[in-house]
DNA sequence: TGTACATCAGTGAACGCGCGTTCACTGATGTAC
DNA sequence: TGTACATCAGTGAACGCGCGTTCACTGATGTAC
């Protein structure tokens, strides 16, 4: 049953797709390869013809998965800063909480990603880069020396905000956790603009 | 081989807080329950006679691990703002970063914690409400408002940017992550209290 | 206080199960002539 | 363009292994008299 290179090519770009769900779902260690092939319909033996391990393809679904993100952030960025503000906020929404498929593999896997081998990790890091970037060099000109670390700044609070606003039982305290940290870094994002014309 | 109340309550004491230390180490999916019983000196069968499964483990282990960082937070903050702010910058250390005992286990399980039973993330959020609790009412008077919300807004923060400094590959941009981190929620945490004085 | 006995903490083998990975096999695809 | 054959994507059984959990057994502890 050998299938053409179309077809090859397609079932690979589908596994890693599936895989990209699933861990941000459920998991890195909490998802085997076999859960994963038979999502993508498939049975476990033809794994192996697609990718050398299950690590391989835990690092090419982080890629995905960051990938997604940075190009969501990105466009976002490009429609100007209330755009991007908007964009920010519905991050740090309920919705984007409540939906394990939304969001980052920063905070859907956060604490195994730290654990996970490096090619997994490169991957990571070269998304938080490139997330970074963006934020940064936002707007026009906007390149002071600290949008580097303002850019971090933000990016820190809303990955452990996410983490904390899912792990936390009571959905007030939740909430709280999403609403105060929206509000405070809109009056960061705002703040320094209207100081630097002063 | 029965064993004195002493002894058992002894060895109870001593595998949750084995179990604190592994599941902070290398992740709660990744420990296996004869790896702690053998890291408490006994074989994986008496595991039983004191914890009704792993899960309860999971759950109790969570509840010291973050007692033990309460504990922490709460002696600095009560030898004053100074003491206090020594303190979360000796968490944004890189030596914290690169201890995997040392630190809290919101940052080190923070993405298996949001999918643990409801047993582990009660205990979770009971540590957070706490530090929250310690962070927003200490010194003396400072129970503003909006002092809750900074404190979720500071822990949050702390918790991502700890993440992301153990994630990212390149040591240069960890040590950026936690430098950055750290400049600027000291800022935060002197500025307002100078502001409403002036 | 001394004795007889029930309790139960810890041992180590065993349970069923799912994990990541391998492999012989299949048949359609791609290639060489 | 047509034919013969090598390739290889996917199947499904099997591998060894470690998981969480159970259990018969042990012998020291705690208790009842």
């Amino acid at each position: 049953m050998k299938k053409s290179r179309v077809e090859t090519a397609e079932t690979r770009r589908r596994i890693v797709e599936v895989a990209t769900r699933a861990f941000r779902t459920n998991g890195i260690h909490a998802t085997g390869v076999a859960e994963i092939m038979l999502a993508a319909g498939m049975t476990h033996g033809g794994f192996y013809r697609h990718f050398a391990s299950k690590d391989q393809l835990v690092a090419e679904a982080c890629a995905a998965g960051m990938e997604a993100i940075v190009d969501s952030v990105g466009t976002a960025a490009e429609g100007g800063e209330e755009a991007f503000l908007k964009h920010i906020q519905t991050f740090l929404s309920d919705e984007t909480r409540d939906d394990c498929l939304a969001g980052c593999p920063l905070v859907a896997m956060g604490s195994e990603l730290a654990r996970a081998d490096m090619e997994t990790r490169r991957a990571a890091s070269q998304g938080f880069r490139e997330l970074i970037d963006i934020i940064a060099s936002r707007g026009r000109s906007s390149d002071t020396p600290s949008a580097t670390g303002d850019a971090i700044f933000m990016l820190s609070t809303i990955i452990g905000a996410v983490t904390m606003s899912r792990i936390v039982d009571d959905p007030e305290l939740s909430d709280l956790i999403l609403d105060e940290t929206r509000k405070r870094l809109t009056t960061l994002c705002v703040k320094p603009r209207e100081t630097s014309l002063s």
